[in-house]
DNA sequence: GGGAATAGTAAACGTACGTTTATTTATAAC
DNA sequence: GTTATAAATAAACGTACGTTTACTATTCCC
């Protein structure tokens, strides 16, 4: 027999190269476990199923992940200068950062920004419940920052905030869309970080839209003329 | 016989509908024939390959929807009151305003968020070709009310924005990640558009990171200390 | 109204999938 | 050294997939 968990981590490792690489629904039991060089039954022996062997996959990175942004906020908080950008940074810096350690990280990094936007309920509901303290961390934290934003408008913003982060880890294949050129800083996570921080931090500070129709923008009563 | 194009059009209404519900990959031609009452052969007769329905699925609403989005910004353009808001408006405003026609729209416009995100390389050529027109003319209009962005921080931005789109177009599923109530004005594309512009528009127009860290950002020398 | 072209259909093709079963091999306990 | 437990394996199971083939029905033109 093989060392102590020897097969269970090259299922995993395995799994999560593909998986990133093609998506979840794209890969087979059948390529993970012939590229890891183990038995196909392996798969359902050690996780049950290809939905354990997912789930497994998004928690053995999910929770050191979301325990460094925690950390990190914590380390904020107890220096005294949180501040919006800080915040925002202790958010989306792990999962960045973890995506230039050359190894699985960078993987797990691109599969976890397609996992939003995957087609499967059990998914959506491992990740909520995956994110559920972090989500209760850092709500009350930007709620501080930001205490002149009303309640709804704030979590609208977050929610904007988590299409940004989850798009730019989703990882740069629509990049080119835009792009005339290729160029290999793109790939760099401090450089998307320095770049993503003021547009959201200045986004969530926008002013409110009540502000702005106050101050009188263009009528915009496209509502009923609008023939879309 | 039937009538003209009946049957094309039942398989690419029926198509559209459960793409955009369960994906493109999980949805089988079994499947939106059987919803369509149409011969399961039928689609390969009409469209060649799973392949050729799923472009003419996109096809058919991306090219009026992009037309649409151009006649936005020559107005703006002819009116000469052309600003950043108004810009942001006349690209991600009809998408949005597709999405509450009811019909087949809002299905098709979470199946275009999602788009983004499918694992599937001729999808992305598709799109990227399809939204050529569009990018090219937006592009130069962006800079030209954004002149004090360098080139390389627009694109950035721009990219930053097509996240925020596709994630508010694929459709809210992951909103109770962060809403800790269900309200039903999530769905109301309008309300969408009076938040998401003035958050978007505060990105774009964000200082530059130079400026900032000329300032005197808090040093966040995490490079080599953070463990991670 | 005969004949090409177009549209629609039933049935089968070969392939790939996730999972299960039965069996063998290794590890540890006593 | 026997036995209980865990790990690994080969082979098969049933199901679903996209596509193709051979055929029938309809439409349109002369």
């Amino acid at each position: 027999m093989a060392e102590a968990n020897d097969t269970k981590d090259r299922i995993l490792d395995t799994a999560e190269h593909l998986f990133a690489e093609r998506g979840l629904g794209q890969t087979s039991l059948r390529q993970i476990t012939s590229h890891a060089e183990v038995n196909l039954a392996a798969v359902n022996y050690h996780f049950g199923s290809k939905e354990g062997l997912i789930k497994a996959v998004l928690a053995r990175r999910l929770e050191p992940l979301n325990r460094e942004r925690i950390r990190r906020l914590d380390r904020l908080e107890r220096q005294g200068s949180i501040t919006l950008e800080g915040l925002i940074e202790a958010f989306i810096g792990p999962p960045l950062e973890l995506s230039r350690d050359g190894g699985g990280g960078s993987r797990f990094v691109r599969l976890m920004g397609r996992t939003y936007t995957e087609h499967a309920s059990f998914l959506h509901e491992h990740m909520r419940h995956a994110n559920e303290a972090l989500v209760s961390r850092f709500k009350p934290a930007f709620r501080m920052v930001l205490p002149e934003l009303p309640k709804a408008e704030l979590y609208w913003r977050l929610h904007f905030l988590l299409g940004v982060m989850s798009y730019v880890m989703a990882g740069n294949d629509m990049m080119q869309l835009l792009a005339s050129s290729r160029n290999a800083e793109l790939e760099e996570p401090r450089e998307i970080i320095r770049r993503v921080v003021p547009f959201l931090a200045a986004g969530l500070r926008a002013p409110l839209p009540e502000e702005l129709a106050r101050m009188g923008r263009e009528a915009v009563e496209t509502d009923a003329m609008s023939p879309v």
